[in-house]
Parts: C-alpha cells; sequence; structure tokens
RNA sequence: GCGUCGGUGGCGGAGUGGUCAAUCGCAAUUGGCUGUAAACCAAUCGCCCUUGCGGCUACGUAGGUUCGAAUCCUACCCGGCGCA
C-alpha cells in the first residue's frame, strides 16, 4: 500500500467523480480546493481556521522555502506541516513553476493568458518572451554567474535542470528534478510534483515540444530519484506533471507520455493556457488512469472548476481567494465584486446572503468595505478567509452533487445566476 | 495701522512671461489579479461634446502691461508672521 491511494465513491456524469484521497495526514474528500500556502502559510489565515473554512489540506511552495526558511530547518521542524502547525494532509509544489514565472514572465507585466482570439503564430506573441528573444533553439547548458546574472533573465534551463538567481538578493541557485525532490523530501509534505518546466503560454511548437520532452525526462528522474529513497518512498506520495502548453497534440501525447509513468497522482500544468487546458481537459485525462487523482494546477475559479471536475479533475489550487480578497475581490453568489467600491458604502447584507462562513455570519458588507478603505489588515484578512470558504464549500457542494447524482442541475443552477464580468 | 510673506484643481503642494487644464502626493472613481517577488498593479480624475493633436471656463477679486499672464504692474479682499 502506497502512502497516497486514490478510491472514487461515485462517478458521472461525464468523467466526473466524487472520491478520497488518502494520505499518512488524514484524507480529502475530493473534489477539493487546495488552498494556496505558498511559504508555509495560507496569507492571512491562521491555521486555527482551517477547519471551519473547510480547508482540508495546502501546498506549499518547494522555491520559497528552499530559499527561506530553507529546506533543512523545515526538516527539523518536522516537515512543513508540523512547522506550520497544521496536522492534515500536505502538498509541494516542485518550484519548476519559477522557470517561468521568475524567469522569462519576470518584470514584463505579461497576462498569463493569452487573449481568446489570439492565434498561436501570431507576432504578438513574442512581446511575452523577453526582448524579442527566441527560444526556438535548444538553451545551451549554461552555469556561469556571470552569465546568467547578463543573461537578462532569471532562469537559464538546461537539460540537466534550471540555473536562477533568487529574487530575494539576486544569488544564484541551481534545481534539478533530483534535487527538487530532496528539498521535497525534506520539507516533508504527503504529495511532492515532479520537477518540470512551465514554458511561457507564447512558446512556439517547436520549443514547447522540446520542453516538453524535457519534462518528461526529469518526471522520469524525479520518480526515480523519489521511489529510490525507500524512507521517504513509503511516507510521501508523487505526482507526475503533463505540460505541453496550448497544443492539443502535445498535451495528449503528454498525458500519455507521463500516464506511462508509476506516478501516486497526476497534475495537470501551465494554468497559463488556461482555456486551452480546460477545452481538452477531458481528452488529457482520458489518457490518465482513472484510479489516480488528478490535480488541475494553478486554475480555480468557479466557473474553471466546473469544467474541471467534469473533466475528471478531483483537486485544485489558486491563488485567487486569497490574492483576491487582499485586494478586495470578493466572490459572491452573483459573481466577484470588489468591496472597496462605492456603491457597498452602506450595504448591511453579508459577502454572500448563503455563505455560511465566520464573515458572512458576523459582518456586513459595509464593514468589510470599511475596513478597505480605512486599510485595516482585518479587510484583507476577513475577505481572503470568505473567499477560501467560498470555494472550499463549492467543492464541497460538487461533491455532494456527484454523490447525488445532481452534479449536471447543480452546475446549470449555480451558474446561472453566478456573473462572469 | 505699518511692514512683510502668501493666496493654484476635494486636500497638501509644484510651477514664477509662451508647448499649462497646469509636475507630484493624498483623497476619489473604476478595472485587473488563475501551480503568489502581489495587503499589489493599472487607468481615470475642471466643464461640455460629434472624445478630437475638439470647444469652453479656470490659478483670491477687479483692472492693466504684453502678440501672449497662474507667472509682471495697480487696487481691493483674505490669511500667516513681525512691529506698534
Amino acid at each position: 500500500m502506497r502512502p497516497v491511494s486514490f478510491s472514487i465513491d461515485e462517478e458521472g456524469p461525464g468523467l466526473a467523480r466524487a472520491g478520497v484521497i488518502t494520505t499518512p495526514h488524514g484524507s480529502i474528500n475530493t473534489p477539493a480546493f487546495v488552498a494556496v500556502a505558498t511559504k508555509a502559510d495560507i496569507k492571512g489565515i491562521s491555521v486555527s481556521q482551517f477547519k471551519e473554512l473547510g480547508v482540508q489540506t495546502v501546498i506549499a511552495n518547494t522555491y520559497h522555502l528552499y530559499l527561506s526558511p530553507g529546506e533543512e530547518l523545515v526538516d527539523k521542524a518536522g516537515g512543513v506541516g508540523e512547522f506550520m502547525g497544521f496536522r492534515g494532509p500536505t502538498m509541494t509544489d516542485s518550484g519548476g513553476f519559477q522557470v517561468f514565472s521568475l524567469g522569462e514572465g519576470f518584470g514584463k507585466k505579461l497576462s498569463k493568458f493569452l487573449p481568446q482570439e489570439q492565434a498561436p503564430e501570431s507576432p504578438a506573441v513574442s512581446a511575452a518572451s523577453g526582448q524579442g528573444e527566441r527560444r526556438e533553439t535548444p538553451v545551451p547548458v549554461i552555469f556561469d554567474e556571470d552569465l546568467a546574472t547578463s543573461h537578462g533573465k532569471l532562469a537559464i534551463v538546461d537539460e540537466e535542470g534550471v540555473s536562477f538567481t533568487s529574487h530575494l538578493n539576486g544569488t544564484l541557485h541551481r534545481f534539478t528534478p533530483e534535487r527538487s525532490i530532496e528539498i521535497q523530501h525534506k520539507l516533508g509534505a504527503d504529495i511532492i510534483y515532479v520537477f518540470d518546466e512551465c514554458t511561457s503560454p507564447a512558446a512556439e511548437h517547436g520549443y514547447q515540444k522540446e520542453a516538453a520532452d524535457r519534462t518528461h525526462r526529469w518526471a522520469a528522474r524525479s520518480l526515480k530519484a523519489h521511489r529510490g529513497n525507500i524512507g521517504k518512498n513509503n511516507r510521501q506520495g508523487i505526482y507526475g506533471i503533463v505540460q505541453g502548453g496550448r497544443y492539443a497534440d502535445l498535451r495528449i501525447e503528454s498525458a500519455r507520455e507521463i500516464a506511462s509513468m508509476d506516478f501516486d497522482g497526476f497534475g495537470i500544468g501551465g494554468s497559463f493556457s488556461k482555456r486551452d487546458i480546460l477545452g481538452i481537459l477531458d481528452k488529457v485525462n482520458r489518457e490518465l488512469p482513472k484510479e489516480k487523482p488528478r490535480h488541475l494546477l494553478g486554475i480555480g475559479e468557479p466557473e474553471d472548476m466546473f469544467i474541471g471536475v467534469a473533466g475528471g479533475i478531483d483537486t485544485f489550487d489558486c491563488v485567487l481567494p486569497t490574492r483576491n480578497g487582499r485586494t478586495g475581490g470578493i466572490y459572491t453568489r452573483h459573481g466577484k465584486v470588489q468591496i472597496p467600491n462605492a456603491e457597498f458604502k452602506e450595504d448591511f447584507s453579508p459577502l454572500d446572503s448563503e455563505c455560511d462562513c465566520f464573515v458572512c455570519r458576523n459582518h456586513t458588507r459595509a464593514y468589510v468595505h470599511h475596513l478597505f478603505r480605512t486599510k485595516e489588515m482585518l479587510g484583507p484578512v476577513l475577505a481572503s478567509a470568505h473567499n477560501i470558504r467560498f470555494l472550499t464549500r463549492l467543492c464541497e457542494r460538487m461533491r455532494e452533487s456527484i454523490l447525488n447524482g445532481g452534479f449536471g442541475e447543480f452546475r446549470d443552477s449555480f451558474l446561472s445566476s453566478y456573473k462572469i464580468r
């Protein structure tokens, strides 16, 4: 018996399923929203609130915890869960994401999503790839400090791994699949992820193919590094990650490739290409073994989660509830609203009339509006808590609807009143 | 009363003859945020409209000098400070 396992309670319609992921630190009822705890905390939320907010599990970040406080310290603390005082199931993302977000994407103010109408070969996408650089040719192995810092990017990818400079102090670091797994072993989460390359949404087919192939080789190396550590392999599960950017053929190919390896679950990567991924999610998931859990990395708008669940996704993580919350965006059954806006100044109703969270039970929109206007830290805190609950509850209701055969009806009724602006 | 400094858009505060409807900050209005370098970023912010290198009205008030004034001059009004 592996440390991480999955069982399905009910299926349908389509690829939708309700199940349970079992880990050494407890189980996760799916579909589930995995709260993002990048630096070993859900921003603005105390661990003591997890339970009432419906937070079953969190995902922390290898890159960030490696830089600070360092994996050795987290290891000494007893692992990331113990360190943050959370006894439930935990995950760590591999840090591969930083290849993009701190490399090519850095400082470009680039939306991670391409406009819907943008054709793959549109020249406009070159604006996304830095100073007009082309990534068509294989990047040579570079591990030279001067070269790295003068390269204009903070991350350089080669066959073996990625060299990058810390966003905190500019020092040079290097991750390889083996190193990422080693760090994730020290971080000690129940579920760890392979080290992958998350490419720019602007990357063309040629480079995307190259990156996906490399990610597959890295996946095999990550898996080997994990299975090779008997002790850790008995306490942590590992997920492979499907890549392929916005290209359906590469996605399918990637799913097949990753599915052929003996992972405990699967992540669908590249939230940058959201629209394309959601469109072919069922095709991708049909390539993945049905009996293993599937996680959609970085996607978590309510409307996206319905598509995800219908397409066979079991868990989601997304920074939006906390980021939106911190910046005044509130989820309601009628869609997202900006609570600092003038229209809520005298609105004495709860943030969401149907929400069961402690914010909605105790406070009004006018109050939260006031907290934002006066820049009280409680504003972002309450907004984040509510948003987290909104998404965990949405997952709970989706699970319920699958169990009682009413997923379709629930989706229709929810989306009919949920306005997507 | 005399002297002196100063009165600029909701507020603070630049500008001291032309390209100024007027730098900037705050406030205000709105938008964005999708494996978190994000309690952040962006746009708008005199009035009007056919939204344009458009029209109109504006820099205490009223005049004046000048091709041209928020910027110079005169008077007045108001405020700070100093002396009586």
